[in-house]
DNA sequence: GAGTTTGAAACT
DNA sequence: CAGTTTCAAACTC
């Protein structure tokens, strides 16, 4: 912001226009200039104006799906207060992440809130400032109210509002200077003890990239996708609800070979849904497709339930024989693909989850004419982006272009699901479950993540605030450029989205916020 | 639902 | 291998 607040700076607007009925903000991330290093006992500042908030804050209980520790904000209970903005949520001490010692000053988080031009016109500014050191925040406030600084928010507001959330990076550790903001009574605190507790978690920092970088890339311009993902034990495996075909054969049959069980087979049945055909299971199995062969007698490797390795059940299939009642016939079958090709019943998706593994297609695609952009691609059908294995012609599904997708989705206000699948997929984040009907390609169904009502809570921000903030450190950490350093901060930016919107799922009585 | 498009699998 | 055909699903209308 000011003379000696230089370039480097992550800037997040949080705009609404005035005036319109649809108050949703426009989300709009913008990167100044590669931050040669934000780090470095990193003094970061964070200025935020903010205005009032659009109305229900979602009561959000966001799941730890990481082992490095957690930041917490207690909120007040319960959905109840949908405009009474809970007075005690405060940030609470956290753990700070193990992984990435914070050496010399403690990083410094400020916060500065003004009211927007609806709210209070006391002008007044209210400065807090979050002090992560030593795992725990500290929070300072300008004005005595610190008990209440966070949620200094207005009413829902009118119409006009304007919020803004810079993040700016500060010289010195003392330069806070144009800001009023930064001599505060130091007011320490966890205030109240909340009923509810919202817990992002924070990426684990120590980033395999480091180690995969040097290996694998010979390209020095990455984005900063794949890297998380392995280091998480307690991560839980994402897959399921991502495929939302039911294929990935390679979840299924991991251990591979047509002989796998076929009793995930069981207790399937078709239900309607939408007009479109949803096929679940009742024993809380994978979903599955079934097949409508005619020519193959299902003991080609063109009929899917064959090609995962899995009999022929509930199937529109004529002629079948994938079944037990020819199993001679099935066993010459299976025989001679594993003839023709060794890994025929071998995943197709490479696995992401353990050893540093990359989840992506093993022999790639061919595409010529989609793009990569339909589900005639089977990268893009198993929602990983294409790699080098791929010979797709005039590819739209690389990462680079999967990160694009998202950040204009973002600019949006609207994380489409199918923007996000893709990095979601290949970073293991958890994704909110949603119908199997709503994939790709239907238009009608296709959901959408709301951002701003997940933002509306100040203290969910903030703390997406902060992991981005951390993220966009530890970018910086690793000489990235400012691609990288950029799709950092918005993954991450998303990857919180994800947490929050599985959080305000489970815990918001109306699933209206379904995606 | 019928017809077209698509790219993997199979085949030559 | 490469070129062609077959196939079932994805897609379009
Ligand atoms: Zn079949
Ligand atoms: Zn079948
Ligand atoms: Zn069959
Ligand atoms: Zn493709
Ligand atoms: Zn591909
Ligand atoms: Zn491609």
């Amino acid at each position: 912001m000011r003379s000696n607040v230089p370039s480097t700076n992550i800037i997040f607007n949080r705009v609404s226009e005035s005036g319109t009925q649809q108050q949703h903000p426009t989300i709009v991330g913008v990167l100044n200039k590669p931050g040669t290093v934000i780090s470095q006992g990193s003094n970061l500042k964070r200025t935020t104006a903010i205005s009032t908030s659009l109305g229900p804050s979602p009561k959000v209980l966001i799941r730890p799906v990481s082992t490095s520790q957690p930041i917490i904000v207690s909120a007040q209970q319960q959905q109840q207060p949908k405009y009474l903005l809970s007075p005690t949520k405060i940030i609470t001490a956290l753990p700070t992440r193990t992984q990435i010692p914070i050496t010399g000053s403690p990083t410094k988080v400020t916060v500065v809130r003004s009211q927007g031009p609806t709210a209070v016109r006391t002008g007044g500014q209210n400065v807090v400032v979050k002090t992560i050191n030593g795992g725990q925040i500290e929070q300072k406030s300008s004005d005595s109210l610190a008990t209440k600084p966070l949620t200094v928010v207005g009413q829902p507001q009118s119409s006009t509002s304007v919020s803004k959330v810079q993040l700016v990076r500060v010289v010195s550790t003392t330069a806070t200077t144009s800001q009023p903001t930064t001599s505060i009574s130091s007011t320490v605190r966890p205030i109240a003890p909340a009923t509810q507790q919202i817990h992002i978690v924070q990426k684990p920092t120590s980033y395999h990239r480091r180690i995969l970088l040097p290996a694998s890339t010979p390209i020095a311009i990455k984005p900063a996708v794949s890297s998380v993902a392995s280091g998480n034990s307690l991560l839980k495996p994402i897959t399921t609800h991502l495929t939302s075909k039911g294929q990935s054969p390679h979840i299924l049959s991991s251990s591979g070979g047509p002989s796998a069980n076929n009793d995930a087979m069981k207790n399937l049945f078709r239900k309607q849904e939408n007009g479109t055909s949803v096929y679940l299971e009742t024993s809380g199995q994978r979903p599955r497709k079934p097949c409508n062969c005619t020519k193959s007698q299902c003991l080609k490797l063109y009929c899917d339930c064959f090609a995962n390795g899995e009999f022929c059940q509930n199937c529109n299939c004529s002629s079948c024989a994938n079944n037990l009642n020819h199993e001679e016939e099935r066993s010459r079958a299976i025989k001679a693909c594993l003839d023709r090709n060794p890994l025929a019943f071998h995943p197709k998706i490479g696995k992401g989850r353990n050893g540093g593994g990359i989840r992506r297609h093993n022999k790639g695609c061919n595409c010529k004419r989609s793009n990569c952009l339909k589900n005639y691609c089977e990268c893009y059908e198993a929602k990983v982006p294409c790699s080098m294995s791929c010979r797709c012609v005039g590819c739209k599904n690389s990462e680079e272009a999967a990160s694009t997708r998202l950040i204009r989705s973002l600019s949006h206000d609207s994380l489409n699901s199918d923007d996000l699948a893709p990095l979601a997929s290949v970073n293991n984040w958890t994704v909110p479950e949603r119908p199997v009907a709503a994939s790709v390609g239907q238009v009608g169904t296709r959901r959408e993540v709301p951002v701003a009502e997940l933002l509306s809570d100040n203290d969910v921000s903030d703390c997406i605030m902060m992991c981005m903030l951390n993220q966009g450190e530890e970018s910086c950490k690793l000489d990235n450029v400012l691609l990288e350093l950029q799709l950092a901060i918005i993954q991450e930016f998303a990857r919180c989205l994800t947490q929050v919107s599985c959080a305000s799922r489970k815990t918001a009585p109306n699933p209206s916020i379904a995606w």
